[in-house]
DNA sequence: AGATATATATAGTTATTCTATGTATATTTG
DNA sequence: CAAATATACATAGAATAACTATATATATCT
């Protein structure tokens, strides 16, 4: 188990929208931005990543290409398309899931929940 | 799969942050209820809630007691003492890792990244 | 020279949620 | 009154996702 029980099922969300954002990125890369942006909080374990990646290049959502750079390759992961349309729909349904549990939590800030 | 593949690795912290706020309740209760507090975006599925109450019972955070209503039996399912500490341990974590997962998706947002 | 950073990847384990069932009683509706 | 729906419990098995551990190889820093 990793610091986070909770990265289940937003994983893909995740590394999709940040692709999209951000432009191909290779793994290596992606690690170190997710843990850059999250203050160390998320450390993305390879064996989280690179299935994850697989996952999605299989669903048609990414492609790749590699380059090499001081004799070591580095395999480039670019969000297609189809891709672009998953990620505004996945990052917008995670953002108001996380705001519905927020709500669940927090009743009193609930408006209309007595 | 459900609406939400997101509801993963969240489910025995929000069940746990419920009961310890509303206090003891049956299992056809806490889904009336997550429904209600989730305006029907988040509809728990039995498969789900007993195996995941089960366990919670095994990790000693919660006990049960029965009732009989109207010749149905009710398990309620009440908070042990550690299972307070948890719930507040849990809620905090998951409410820091949504809070940072909003930040990386909108990394904008994020004082001092640049 | 050794340790760490860069860069890839997979096999197997574990855990969690879901689908699909199954049982039974009470209440509402046509 | 019969049928449908709501109340109330529960489990078996499938699917899947993320992790641990491992493997390979080069570059850079100490």
């Amino acid at each position: 188990m990793n610091q986070h029980e909770f990265i289940k099922g937003t994983l893909s969300t995740i590394l999709l929208q940040l692709l999209s954002e951000k432009g191909p990125m290779y793994g290596y890369e992606i690690t170190r931005e997710v843990r850059l942006r999250s203050s160390d909080k998320i450390l993305l374990k390879e064996g989280s990543l690179y299935p994850a990646l697989r996952k999605m290049l299989a669903d048609g959502v990414l492609h790749t290409y590699t380059e090499t750079v001081d004799n070591r390759t580095r395999v480039y992961y670019a969000v297609t398309k189809i891709g672009k349309l998953r990620a505004s729909e996945q990052t917008s349904a995670l953002l108001s899931f996380m705001q519905t549990v927020q709500e669940l939590l927090n009743p009193e800030k609930l408006a209309g929940y007595a």
